[in-house]
DNA sequence: GCCCCAAACCTAGACTTCTAGGCGATAATA
DNA sequence: TATTATCGCCTAGAAGTCTAGGTTTGGGGC
């Protein structure tokens, strides 16, 4: 039986239509459309048909508000990065962080918010 | 320097076979054969194959040793990450550690790593 | 009612990625 | 020297990804 548990993974620009719902979350065909169009040109038929197929994959469901489909995605940032640990680093979470640091400059504002990501952590876990 | 500008992004093979050359070293084509096969059927002319094109895209460089070809790669595990930071979060490294940190139960050992990294970044830009 | 627009559906084709068979050259071996 | 194994190269085709044109349907305005 065909469930929702064995999620396909995402191509790359699948990978990019989901991030635009992330970023501004339920959307129409148009609304994706729109964000899209300001980068590059691409047709709004072109859009569609990737919302339609990765609704078929179970990345995206759709709800009818008018007569428009309401897209939200149903693959999270979370399972993404859960996917790219586990395919680049073996999951050590701790190798992922070394190299994004060293991958770019990190603001202090980041760093303060990382370390209280590790408070909260370690607090939750009981010290 | 580095022409990094023209690196074309590695796909998903390829990235399985960088993966490979970062963990083993530099490697002949039979080397990262014998990896893959452990975990597929593949055939050692395809990885031979993929090889030869990333040359070609730059992701890898060989070396003549004896009558064989030696890879190592050119595509770094901090590129990818920088990759994927930005395709994913828009740069956000604090944002990739807390999604990274959702995604996956961390260790203790982990966390030292982590606070440790913290420090030495924090002491290098002289707070 | 009739037309128009916007939205969804169907479909095909271009393009990219992936795979491996077969060839010639060189080295090892009998 | 003849045979076999190993290696790199060329190439074609299968499979997957991406793109958009044409068609259909339903709602709103005339």
């Amino acid at each position: 039986m065909d469930t929702a548990a064995a999620t396909a993974s995402p191509t790359e620009r699948e990978q990019e239509i989901l991030k635009i719902l992330w970023d501004i979350g339920p959307a129409s065909v148009r609304q994706v459309f729109d964000v899209m169009r300001a980068r590059e040109n691409i047709a709004q038929n072109t859009v569609q048909t990737f919302l339609r197929m990765m609704e078929d994959k179970g990345l995206v469901a759709h709800t009818l508000e008018g007569r428009s489909f309401i897209y939200r995605p149903l693959y999270s940032k979370q399972k993404t990065v859960s996917r790219f640990l586990n395919r680049v680093f073996d999951g050590a979470v701790d190798q992922l962080v070394m190299s994004a640091f060293q991958a770019k400059k990190v603001s202090s504002d980041e760093i303060q918010a990382i370390e209280q990501l590790l408070a909260d952590h370690k607090k939750k876990r009981g010290l």
